[in-house]
DNA sequence: CACTACATGTAGTATTACTACTCATTGATC
DNA sequence: GATCAATGAGTAGTAATACTACATGTAGTG
């Protein structure tokens, strides 16, 4: 399992990232194979576009900063983007929760009523 | 909470309510809203197109049947859509495993290196 | 008669993450 | 000295997905 949708959690997951402190896309989505053990590799078309719209919707903030000859555009939680990956926990707790358990086996019930 | 999108695993959690039996889309409906506790209530816009793409992928079998002057088309599962669903279980432990790690607050971290 | 529950469906849209590129620098290898 | 891998940022175009908002019709209830 390699290139796994994230489907709709990718912009927690990436606040997330950030909740440990600044980062630079590259090395977010370092972190992310990481973190995850190499399950989660992103491609860069996928973190780019998504970092652009966590700016847009005001919950990163971003600069250019200079290393080693590279330029380097780092991101940083904004209080709303600190908000928002609050937020998405919940979501996701709720939602994980309610997924898991439509998923479990049910008993082989009465179909039409 | 309500119309929380279910992002990529509708259709398997579709097929895990059919392998309880077959049943129409309306009621297919409903039990989800049960099973869920209201949590879950989708459009119809949503589950009809889900379970005709189902159909097409040959995961389940569908047919007319008559109930009380009112048609309905009932749904049950292949044997590819049972193979399915035990892959989306596994999926989704996988999916949902990862997630909720790359959620939770790490180390506040070096930054950039 | 009007309204709700039952029942199926489509058209059009917004969002999302993907592939497949482009461009540029640095450091290691041949 | 050339070539390649890693670092670093980005876009264009596409496919999939689930949504809103509608159309259509029957059965039963107040």
């Amino acid at each position: 399992m390699k290139a796994e949708a994230l489907k709709g959690h990718l912009d927690g997951i990436l606040l997330a990232v950030l909740e440990a402190g600044p980062r630079h896309g590259y090395a977010i989505m370092e972190a992310l194979r990481v973190r995850s053990g190499g399950q989660v590799d992103l491609p860069t078309g996928t973190v780019y576009p998504a970092l652009h719209r966590l700016e847009r919707a005001g919950l990163v903030r971003a600069s250019w900063s200079e290393a080693g000859g590279r330029r380097r555009r780092v991101y940083e939680l904004t209080t709303a983007g600190r908000r928002a990956l609050d937020t998405e926990r919940g979501t996701w707790q709720d939602f994980s929760a309610a997924v898991t358990a439509l998923l479990r086996p049910a008993s082989p019930a009465a179909s039409l009523p």
